[in-house]
DNA sequence: CATGCGTGGTC
DNA sequence: TGACCAAGCAT
């Protein structure tokens, strides 16, 4: 233990912090589908889930999902356009492809058992240091601090810390001061106390103190600072790319998707066929027109347009101009570039921007869903 | 260590 | 409307 912990934990009181959180979560928890059972692998799937991601979307993500693939095997087996369609709008999707490899590995190398040690847990696909001691603290009781960003708001306020939560090191800190003070009794409501607590008493804005159970163990509180912690460096907003995208059907009611590239952005979804707008391009309807005969090798009519879809991702923005076509000729497709009926195109995943584009389209033919 | 990787809610 | 952010991880 360095000299900093050593130092802020030097008259913190441990043993009454840790029952004043666990008995405030133990009392004031929330019914969540995932609290029902301590099945690690439920346990795991749900965490997987809620990496950057909100209790209340996750929800009915975890039930279908739970419902459709209930044990290690059945993921183990799953089809990985069914996963991705059972996964479709949650976002990160490089989140269920390493589950699966993960869940592969428990599935053949430590036959169906999720393992319990941090090193062997750890090094599976997709498991990072929050998600070991998540799923091991809760799981398996395992006294190993799950650090979050729930954990370092509330931890950066009870030691009044004002280092930057968007560096590597400051999660180091972190993780070694919830080392110092987690509960080996009952590690499982300590970790998930420190996350409740952020969840619903001592959340960025506007936190209730006068509400939180470990207000008198809070040095930001005592000093006035909550509001101004935790500290974290702003990202800097990405660029926005302009895209031309045409959905394309022809007399037979066939669509044109196209599947993304297994890697980068919205790897392995599907999407209709589009392309960047180039500043030199004159006509962006015209050149894109001649472009799509070129690839499809059929003949294309941009017919009229279906508006403008934004899309704010963390990083960049898409402005994509969507436009209905119609395409004639004999289409070769490929595995990842197809014309498939009208009514089965809903069975391709789709990221929402894409899915935005279809829903236009369908509103302008005058297709109910 | 910095950046890429989604989406939806909130103020 | 825009900035922030939510149970992070891989590279």
């Amino acid at each position: 233990m360095n000299a900093r912990i050593e130092k802020l934990t030097k008259s913190f009181k441990i043993n009454e912090f840790q029952k004043a959180l666990i008995d405030w979560f133990k009392e004031e928890q929330r019914d969540l589908p995932w609290r029902e059972s301590k099945d690690p692998y439920k346990v795991w799937v749900s965490e997987i889930m809620l990496q950057q991601t909100r209790v209340d979307t996750v929800i009915p993500y975890f039930n279908r999902f739970m419902e459709k693939y209930p044990t290690i095997a059945d993921l183990a087996n799953a089809d990985e356009q069914d996963l991705l369609k059972v996964w479709e709008g949650l976002g990160y999707y490089s989140r269920v492809r390493n589950l699966q490899t993960a869940v592969k590995e428990v599935h053949e190398k430590y036959g169906g058992i999720v393992p319990d040690t941090k090193e062997e847990f750890g090094s599976l696909k997709g498991v990072g240091p929050y998600t070991t001691g998540a799923v091991l603290s809760i799981a398996y009781g395992k006294p190993i601090p799950a650090v979050d960003g729930n954990v370092m708001r509330v931890m950066s306020r009870i030691f009044n810390i004002d280092d930057d939560i968007a560096k590597v090191k400051t999660r180091k800190l972190f993780e070694a001061l919830v080392e110092e003070v987690i509960s080996h009794e009952d590690p499982s409501s300590f970790n998930q106390g420190l996350m409740e607590l952020g969840a619903l008493v001592c959340t960025p804005k506007n936190p209730s103190c006068l509400l939180c159970p470990v207000l008198e163990f809070c040095t930001a509180y005592h000093e006035g600072t909550q509001n101004d912690l935790p500290v974290k460096k702003k990202a800097k907003k990405g660029k926005t790319l302009q895209y031309i995208a045409v959905v394309l059907e022809d007399e037979d009611g066939k669509i044109i998707v196209r599947q993304r590239s297994s890697e980068g952005l919205l790897a392995s979804l599907w999407e209709f066929p589009n392309s960047e707008v180039l500043s030199s391009w004159k006509n962006m309807v015209e050149d894109y027109e001649k472009q799509l005969v070129e690839e499809l090798g059929v003949e294309v009519d941009v017919v009229e347009p279906l508006g403008v879809v934004d899309h704010i991702f963390s990083h960049l923005t898409w402005k994509i101009h969507a436009f209905r076509g119609e395409f004639r000729g004999e289409f070769v497709g490929s595995d990842n570039l197809k014309a498939v009926p009208i009514e089965e195109v809903e069975d391709y995943p789709f990221p929402v921007p894409y899915q935005k584009v279809w829903k236009e389209f369908k509103e302008k033919r005058g297709i109910g869903s």
